[in-house]
DNA sequence: GGCACCATGTAACTAGTTACATGATTTC
DNA sequence: GAAATCATGTAACTAGTTACATGGTGCC
């Protein structure tokens, strides 16, 4: 999976701009897709020149101009074959894991920072993810949904081993 | 974090060859890092180049040599500053999650054959995570098990949304 | 006879990152 | 008055991937 195929999935649903995309990322892709805007506007450049996807502009009053982008028919047929590919296998680099592996290196507390950190983190992450699941509910496929459910229930478990390791490490 | 942080890391331990290090990328490190002969050899011959990390050649009766790579002072240096820098977050790109978000453009049978493959997939993960810790439990560091720990309690935490989600499908 | 293990590399590529560059409107 | 939101891009870089290339030993 590139970030073209993430890209041609969100404009087989609808027309988009590059900050639109952006929203997506930020919001429910969070915890299983690393997009930026570094990303999103390189790719809708090279996808319009290779006729993937068509780009109209809209004027807009106080506002910067829109870019928005639909998908073509061969943008749709390469989305659908994405869809037909076999699913590759997760791509992970958690900074935080390999630190642990390095636990030995560093002083007590600074694991414990480390940790202390981590479970902070995560709690803002599945706190994010449950308003953004409130909000847009009614909206959720029953598919969405459960990316949404495995992304809150790992996060809650890696928080629940790393609060037991915390009491056993005092 | 970079892929060389990791190889310094790894031999600010002991010494190792290219093909050792791989051994530690596919097992213990699997579920938090993507590493592969292709990364790590460009990245030795590069760090041996800026002299981070020194090489000897061990000569071998009926296999090829070894190229035993040793971290030289700046190279413990180098490591020690990342150990000091700020943890980054997590990145993650996870193929079966992106098509759960995408799983109204497929019929629902496709849906709950992915759901299959990752479920089987993470048990053998699991499986592989065990097998590996029993093996070098006494070994392994406290911080070390940690980093077990969460990946294989995450993985539980997925197996067991996805199993529930396979039963509301029917 | 075939597979797994041990062992190393390079050339070409490309996807994605980082840093730079701009600026009005709306909300607190 | 500050911060967030809306909105877009490019140039330079670099880290990492893919494909190619080799080959003996030991086990089942």
């Amino acid at each position: 999976m590139k970030g073209r195929n993430v890209i041609l999935g969100l404009l087989q649903k609808k027309e988009r701009t590059g900050y639109d995309i952006n929203e997506v990322f930020k919001t429910i892709f969070s915890h299983f897709f690393n997009g930026s805007f570094g990303m999103i506007y390189p790719s809708l450049k090279k996808l319009e020149k290779e006729q993937v996807i068509e780009k109209k502009v809209v004027i807009q009053e106080g506002k910067p101009n829109r870019n928005v982008f639909t998908i073509s028919k061969i943008g749709t047929q390469e989305f659908f074959e994405y869809l037909a590919s076999p699913v590759q296998s997760e791509i992970r680099q958690s900074d935080f894991l390999i630190r642990m592996y390095f636990g030995e290196f560093v002083e007590n507390e600074v694991v414990i920072q480390w940790i202390k950190d981590e479970i902070q983190q995560k709690v803002e992450q599945i706190e994010q993810l449950n308003k953004d699941y409130i909000k847009w509910k009614d909206k959720l496929t029953y598919t969405q949904k459960i990316s949404y459910d495995v992304g809150i229930a790992q996060y809650e478990a890696e928080i629940q081993v790393l609060q037991a390791k915390l009491l056993e490490m005092d």
